[in-house]
DNA sequence: CTCCAGGCGCCTT
DNA sequence: AAGGCGCATGGA
């Protein structure tokens, strides 16, 4: 193992209630993967190692940082987690899924990443999603400055560069029917028909009528960026997985159609329901699946 | 082999 | 408004 203390920067930051492993693999980003020497990952291209200790992480990036901001932001270090969960309405299926993943945060991501990973992710399971990513960011991204003994990174790819790409291009990174949805909205943002760093300064419905504009965005796919890119806690995306929770956790012994689960989710977790989503997904992912 | 995957856009009623 | 279907690709 490389001896990360001796190059680049690091940093220890005290937490509480926080789960990096069940965060960093909660369907909610793509590109973390786990070494020996703790988890990797880029963000806004720079490398970094995160070690989950008791109350704390400890970070280390190959390069000197001025601070640390960046990565504080990332994972949400300074929101408290108690006090969200406890809104959650109080009932058998959240406190199961609360107590099955305990310590499961939210991240703020880049949008454009965020924006571009979930155009991917349409009918595709998780792991192939990160396939489809990591090939996007090794055809198209810059390369990253990674610590002696490390594997070579790249950069998540801007949209003015996925805009110069070709459709067949992006069809190299095995994307299929999505490639077109991918350079179309590329070329949208390239050209600054759409505002992503501003969407957070909006109302929620605002931003997603915004991001819905784009092609390939529907529903879902913005809720999901509003959700983990923009800080909007309370964005709920449904997809197939939280409709099989809603329907088998809270109505179990009667049929109920997606949209009439769709408006049970809009009124029925709280302020912060992109939270309790999350835990739903990551619940039925997880334990509840082996039903 | 068939089925389905953190959906969307377009086409029918 | 609401429901059905095709879209690439690869893993179970």
């Amino acid at each position: 193992m490389s001896s990360l203390g001796s190059f680049g920067d690091r940093r220890e930051f005290p937490v509480r209630d926080y789960d990096l492993a069940a965060t960093l693999n909660s369907g909610q980003a793509f590109r973390w993967n786990q070494s020996s020497a703790g988890w990797v990952g880029i963000i806004q291209g720079t490398w970094v190692c995160l070690r989950p200790g008791p109350r704390r992480i400890t970070a280390f990036t190959s390069k000197r940082q001025r601070d640390w901001a960046w990565l504080i932001s990332y994972l949400q270090l300074e929101v408290e987690l108690a006090p969200i969960v406890d809104t959650f309405p109080d009932e058998p299926p959240m406190r199961a899924a609360v107590q099955a993943c305990r310590g499961l945060r939210l991240l703020r991501q880049p949008v454009w990443e965020c924006l571009a990973s979930f155009i991917l992710s349409s009918t595709k399971q998780i792991a192939q999603i990160r396939q489809i990513v990591s090939a996007l960011c090794r055809t198209f991204g810059e390369p990253v400055v990674v610590p002696p003994g490390f594997a070579p990174e790249f950069a998540f790819p801007s949209a003015e560069r996925l805009a110069l790409a070709s459709e067949s291009e992006l069809r190299h990174c095995k994307m299929g029917f999505r490639a077109p949805y991918l350079l179309g909205t590329a070329r949208e943002v390239a050209c600054g028909s759409v505002d992503l760093n501003r969407l957070a300064t909006l109302s929620l419905e605002n931003a997603r009528e915004e991001l819905m504009r784009l092609p390939g965005v529907g529903r879902k796919i913005a809720d999901c960026v509003l959700l983990f890119g923009c800080g909007f806690a309370g964005a709920f995306p449904v997809d197939v997985w939280v409709l099989k929770a809603l329907q088998s956790l809270y109505f179990p012994r009667c049929r109920v159609l997606p949209r009439e689960l769709r408006h049970f989710a809009d009124t029925h977790f709280g302020p912060f329901a992109g939270y309790a989503q999350q835990y739903l997904f990551h619940y039925m992912r997880t334990t509840a699946m082996k039903v």
